[in-house]
DNA sequence: TTATATGTTCGATA
DNA sequence: TTATCGAACATATA
């Protein structure tokens, strides 16, 4: 589920539910995907409240009242909820919070990808895992200067997190369908119009996106999304969409629309 | 049974 | 040293 439009989703959840109400328990289901250590985590946490978040990509910072900052990925399968009663605890929750009114926020995570961690502050966890500007955030010089040496395949660079940070799979296909460009093409064989063109599509489809609540059906109707699947009709060609693999991720295009250069 | 899934990380290789 | 690539991770669903 979670590009940088779900997160959004969960950060604006997160801060109209789990604001300000004190820490008194944690449980966790699955020790691995918490990385400080259950223990240590538990102890660092344990007393204090959320006071408010932040989101650079896929990356969600729920901050803490001693001004630090816990961090949360979700993987491929990762979401929030905040429950009162015991009965109604999602299936697959990882990581329980339990606050002093009674409710308790659920870090879910079916295919256990995602993991939580700490850190003293946002601005050294982003530099310290060199996470790239957020998608929503982005400049052009700023992406124009991590991507122009690249000469890896422009899919697989769209993905790359150090780049820009919030891009996934859907969603790359989707810059790709939109700018006219084939998921195999070399970065350094695009020219600088090809790469203003990227820029725009990531900056309206993360807005567009963003603005929906990371709804898809209600995105605008050509856009790729609802024809992402093989023999999905391309909304521009008479072609039909072709699933490929590239960088090892499933990849859908239309090669009518998209033509290889 | 096999293929697929909206993601990152690590180790081998060039 | 740095960039790139593919495998690995865990689990459900079609």
């Amino acid at each position: 589920m979670p590009e940088l439009p779900e997160v959004e989703t969960f950060r604006k959840y997160f801060e109209g539910t789990s604001l300000n109400h004190k820490i008194t328990n944690i449980e966790v289901e699955s020790p691995k995907l918490v990385k400080p250590g259950v223990d240590t985590f538990k102890q660092a946490v344990l007393g204090l409240s959320f006071t408010g978040s932040d989101r650079i990509g896929k990356y969600l910072f729920p901050l803490l009242s001693n001004d630090k900052a816990m961090v949360m990925h979700f993987g491929l399968t990762g979401k929030l909820e905040y429950f009162k009663d015991m009965e109604d605890l999602p299936r697959f929750t990882r990581v329980l919070f339990y606050f002093d009114n009674d409710f308790k926020l659920a870090y879910i995570c079916m295919r256990k990808f995602g993991w939580v961690d700490l850190t003293d502050s946002v601005a050294s966890y982003k530099e310290k895992f060199k996470i790239g500007d957020d998608a929503l955030k982005l400049t052009y010089d700023s992406f124009y200067n991590k991507i122009r040496k690249k000469k890896t395949l422009i899919k697989p660079t769209l993905l790359d997190q150090k780049i820009t940070a919030g891009i996934g799979n859907w969603i790359a296909d989707e810059i790709l369908y939109q700018s006219k460009i084939h998921p195999e093409t070399r970065v350094d064989s695009l020219n600088e119009s090809d790469f203003k063109t990227l820029y725009e599509k990531i900056k309206y489809i993360m807005e567009t996106a963003v603005k929906h609540d990371a709804d898809q059906s209600a995105l605008p109707e050509d856009f790729m999304i609802h024809n992402r699947k093989e023999g999905g009709k391309c909304h521009h060609t008479e072609g039909e969409i072709v699933r490929i693999e590239v960088g090892g991720r499933g990849t859908y295009f239309s090669p009518q629309w998209q033509k290889v250069r």
